[in-house]
DNA sequence: GCTCGTAGTTACGCGCGTGTCATCAGAGCC
DNA sequence: GGCTCTGATGACACGCGCGTAACTACGAGC
């Protein structure tokens, strides 16, 4: 099932950003695809299911209002700290300090936040779910579109 | 003690922001003096301890990384809901909404967080205790600096 | 080999400041 | 009062980051 890979289209549709942003991502080394890279004008990009949670990850952090360098910064970090197991944990952003921490742990960054400095926290099990969710719901779309015939006219309705 | 309000320059220094910044942010109806406004050129800005506050709760935002249309959204929020003690409040904000609640509550809003949704945490306390360091810090250093006669000689120096 | 869709490229806009200079209020001096 | 000196405000142009629009170029699949 859902074949090798995702398209940069299909991945736009499924995360929920523009082409020309994912485009961009994917320029100034946000988020490469892992699969299939772009090798010059012409050729097709294509990410891993790995990548579409990164990216929903990052959009995550867009929405609630942290600057991209930010972001950059804590994948830097992220890259080189996660081994698999993603669904417990949450991201936590302090500073210029980035952690992946279980549950157990939360507490005491949140004492941390004593300080007077922003912790910022992102549990990624949740981030996960949505993001499969959604695959499944783009998924059942495209067969109710492709099945039945209700061919041209329903295209040209846009 | 601390003469009436706080020059801009006094108040740059405080924070740790430039005098463009503060000037910018003033222009943009982010943080106005409250004790006396510009009006037009040559005239001067009062700044209340109470502005010192949350131009350094905004440097902190900034800090972690937020950018500064959220911060401002956040502080159209907190003005309207700050009563007075913020000592224990922690300011949160998750996507487009903010609030301020005590300790107890902080559990609850970490729940929220694992619903995939980034929260931003920032005690309010620890701020004001760092900013009433640094007034300290310089109302010494000020006091020095007058004091002893070693007069024009360390101001060449620069 | 032709079309379609994607990558590449350039110019542009917006937000957030910064550099720079003219302008002007107020303090101090005469 | 009139004068200069100081230093803050106003203003304007500019730079950087993050995209977007619009157009070209090119590869893949029919």
């Amino acid at each position: 099932m859902t074949e090798q890979g995702f398209t940069t289209t299909r991945a736009t549709s499924i995360v929920g950003i523009s082409y020309r942003q994912l485009d961009y991502w994917a320029r100034t080394d946000l988020v490469r695809p892992s699969l299939v890279d772009a090798a010059g004008s012409g050729s097709r990009r294509l990410y891993s299911y790995r990548d579409l949670l990164e990216l929903r990850v990052i959009k995550s952090l867009l929405d609630a209002g942290i600057k991209l360098e930010s972001v950059r910064k804590a994948f830097n970090y992220m890259r080189e700290h996660m081994n698999g197991d993603i669904a417990a944990a949450h991201l936590v952003i302090s500073g210029s300090d980035v952690m992946v921490c279980e549950g157990g742990e939360l507490i005491d960054v949140m004492n941390r936040a004593g300080q007077g400095v922003l912790v910022n926290v992102l549990a990624l099990g949740g981030v996960k779910l949505s993001l499969d969710q959604q695959i499944r719901a783009q998924d059942e779309q495209e067969s109710r579109e492709q099945r039945p015939p209700t061919p041209i006219a329903s295209r040209r309705a846009v």
